[in-house]
DNA sequence: GTCTATAGTCGGATAGAC
DNA sequence: GTCTATCCGACTATAGAC
């Protein structure tokens, strides 16, 4: 077993700390391109410029540079989403908040999803977003946190407002699942495939915007149909 | 290269047949718990209780192996929407098809399509639709041919329905996109993360159908929807 | 058609000099 | 901290007996 990820961190000085940064990113780039398996520690050395065994310096094994890899992109997903979460968590606190407002804040989160998978000017982007695809497919451990960031910050704030919407605990079998079709609708803007289907290669703020305004739609029709039937 | 996957067949006759038979079947499951990299054909021949160079003798390589699977799922997926996309289909032709039937066949679509993911009682089924996420992530080519299937026997098919609807072509952007969506809604179904996020273990006739209803009432909402903004 | 034995390759990790 | 050289295990594929 690895000692947890931010433990393993040799040097604080900062030709060191370029170095472990060169590596990091590299090995972003090629895990996403090939996998775990597929991404071999020798071309990640060369493409980093780095030798060989500093990967084992800086991360003690590729697992663990892999978990590394992983710890970065879960910080910036729960910190993209944290202030739209935060507002709907204020808005649920009040109580009996307008109906509209709910979905609002629905609304939004979906919104900011939508532009953090589509933002092309973010260093990374399809890099990083093509690991919340991959959780559903290798069921490594190593990539739990990512799939507990995923649960807490964005399916769990989300099925609070549907289930209040729906008159239920967000817990609630109903609440959770209809949760998932609506971020089901999102998610697939984090693969590849559906970009190369559309036959997008880039993606300029018109595109997001048309994406964020169809999402937005659908959500609210879903909505307006939940006050009828719960 | 390698031969096209139905050109390398050796042995017509039955004890052969048999032996393929168990390779194929053992293979399916090793390559959807592990994918390409992670099953190795020394795993495949010993839980088929064949020898190594069998898959060789077969398939002429593990690649080939891989293609042959890929086709037999491919095979099952057309197999299983084709009644209904040709009814789809024949709904169209007639001039001027009320809308409600229209979204009826949609609805009919997305139904088959929760119940071949969902339903238990198919042998492999949980197997067999890993690799449908497979697709979105790995790049290999040997993918090709089901993301084909996919995107001709459902992507297209929905499309010109959705299309019909929003009175715009099939290829149009904006009713691709609405495509998309709302089979990104079913396509969570294929994945083994949901359905731990759910905390179902087995899924009986009861989910499935709760999953369908929950499903047609989005699709009917954001078709309703469409009317107006078309 | 089926099998044993083995060739040939590659990848992760380490030893130890500087 | 960085590097060269090397070990060792695992894998795909093949040769050739039966």
């Amino acid at each position: 077993m690895l000692p947890p990820v931010n433990r393993y961190r040799p040097a604080a000085n900062p030709r060191g700390e370029d170095t472990r940064r060169r590596i990091l990113d590299t090995a972003l780039a090629l895990f996403a391109a090939n996998g775990f398996d597929g991404a071999s520690t020798r071309d990640i050395a060369e493409h980093a410029g780095v030798n060989l065994p500093a990967i084992q310096y800086y991360f003690g094994s590729k697992e663990g540079l892999y978990r590394a890899v992983i710890a970065l992109i879960g910080e910036h997903l729960a910190q993209t989403v944290a202030p739209v979460i935060e507002r709907a968590r204020r808005c649920l606190e009040s109580d009996a908040p307008p109906r509209a407002q709910v979905i609002n804040h629905l609304c939004e989160l979906v919104d900011t999803i939508v532009a953090m998978f589509l933002d092309d000017t973010l260093p990374d982007r399809e890099n990083r977003y093509i690991f919340v695809s991959r959780v559903e497919i290798e069921d490594t451990e190593a990539l739990d946190p990512l799939h507990d960031v995923w649960r807490e910050h964005i399916q769990f704030p989300a099925a609070k407002l549907v289930g209040r919407l729906m008159g239920r605990p967000p817990d609630d079998e109903k609440v959770l699942l209809r949760t998932l079709m609506i971020l089901g609708q999102v998610k697939i803007f984090c693969s590849r495939a559906v970009m190369r289907g559309l036959g997008w290669q880039a993606i300029d703020e018109a595109r997001v915007r048309t994406v964020q305004a169809m999402v937005n739609e659908h959500t609210r029709a879903i909505c307006r149909a939940l006050k009828g039937s719960a």
